[in-house]
DNA sequence: ATGGGGCTGTATCGCAGGATACGGTGGTTG
DNA sequence: CAACCACCGTATCCTGCGATACAGCCCCAT
């Protein structure tokens, strides 16, 4: 039984008065181990702080730049956008996670845009710079081959569950991606059911009607506004 | 206007005779820039060499390991297997091409199974031995990043279009990724609609209704076995 | 020569999910 | 306090995909 904070809405009722104060939490979809974030911290004076607005740009798609960014505070969103004009909003990066290395290091334009949602403060870090840091410290060559490969699993595990047409399976694998980014602590995501339609790929509608049939059937629970995954490893 | 080769078993009509003889070549959706392949091979004596009989496993989705392959020559498939025991095609990996590295290198258990296809030959990497090699040439980790991030960019797109529901759009993708495998050369394919089916997350069925309607759109065409994409920007 | 297996082509049926629309509720802004 | 906005809940309609079944074709093994 693993409990994530949902930060839903409204769940059929009024909002509960907690909800409006865990709203300006900090709400990632991810989160690195801390060997791998002191590891990366420990090459700190490589790069160079920035600090982002609400809803200012990080990078944009189609971009060609050699930076990526540890993100020390904040929330930044990093989604595509399609030729249709809809958003796939690919993770919620929280502190102490890493964004943009996907086009840093294979040289091609951006794939996705990153924005930060909340006011954050990031690290910028250009490719160029880091062979030098890469002969003494072979352990940060190997820390960001492992950020990078742990993106690969998400993104293949995604995709697998894509496969599955049903959107329960898709929604299920949302939860249980977000329980498993810190299945310790209980942490709290708040997403609109627009949100969780984009990043499943169904409509806004599916996803209302989705989660009511998922709580009839017993796989999620709603305590509050938590909510919670009923696993067959109980 | 592109030109893939894709030896499909039959195409509203006969095999042709051409398409036999095609059978047996390498057919693969990867391949890696030459000066990718070049700085890998720079250091292949730290690896060792494999033979794989067609059909042999090279690696089983949820094993521990620490090894990742280059392959020589032959063809691997690189799939998931779903909990539902169906199978989602990831990549067909060919001469020149990198696998396994993904849960070599985050140290997980793997997230994918890879299998010969075809009689094939790898050199096998252990990431252990890999550190020295690090500060003596730092291009050899910046190579690794590029190829697990060109990993990331794939994944990504494929997640994009996936969001999509019309089959079109699916099989699309596919053919446009192939498509850019190498766009100089024609190269060929061999992907039986089923297969095709498993990569894009529909059904069989609907694979050939989708061709079909396809064909009828004048979005593709077929010349012999040569399946023809033509695009916006001729 | 013959039968079996793998693949494509096609038809039918049922149903799930997308599109659309509208109502309700709470928060926000001035 | 009032108007507006963002979000959730729900109903209706309809398209289009999946499941299933079957036929035809080619290749290959015996």
């Amino acid at each position: 039984m693993v409990a994530i904070w949902l930060a839903l809405w409204s769940l059929n009722g009024p909002l509960e008065h907690w909800q409006t104060n865990v709203k300006p939490a900090v709400k990632s979809t991810w989160r690195l181990q801390s060997d791998i974030v002191r590891c990366i911290l420990r090459h700190k004076e490589l790069g160079k702080r920035r600090t982002l607005r609400a809803s200012e740009l990080l990078y944009n798609q189609g971009d060609e730049s050699r930076h990526f960014y540890f993100v020390e505070s904040g929330l930044i969103e990093v989604s595509i956008i399609k030729i249709d004009g809809t958003e796939v909003v690919l993770e919620l990066m929280g502190a102490g996670t890493i964004c943009g290395e996907g086009a840093a290091f294979d040289k091609l334009p951006r794939f996705s845009r990153a924005a930060a949602t909340v006011p954050s403060v990031v690290i910028e870090f250009a490719t160029g710079d880091l062979m030098n840091a890469f002969r003494e410290d072979g352990e940060f060559a190997m820390t960001l081959l492992e950020v990078a490969c742990l993106k690969q699993r998400i993104l293949a595990s995604r995709l697998e569950h894509m496969t599955y047409r049903e959107p329960a399976s898709r929604l299920m694998e949302l939860f249980e991606r977000l329980a498993e980014v810190d299945p310790s602590s209980e942490m709290t995501v708040s997403l609109t059911h627009e949100q969780i339609a984009s990043m499943t790929g169904t409509s806004r509608v599916t996803v209302t009607r989705t989660l009511q049939k998922l709580r009839e059937e017993g796989k999620i629970g709603f305590d509050g506004g938590k909510l919670i995954l009923r696993r067959e490893d109980d």
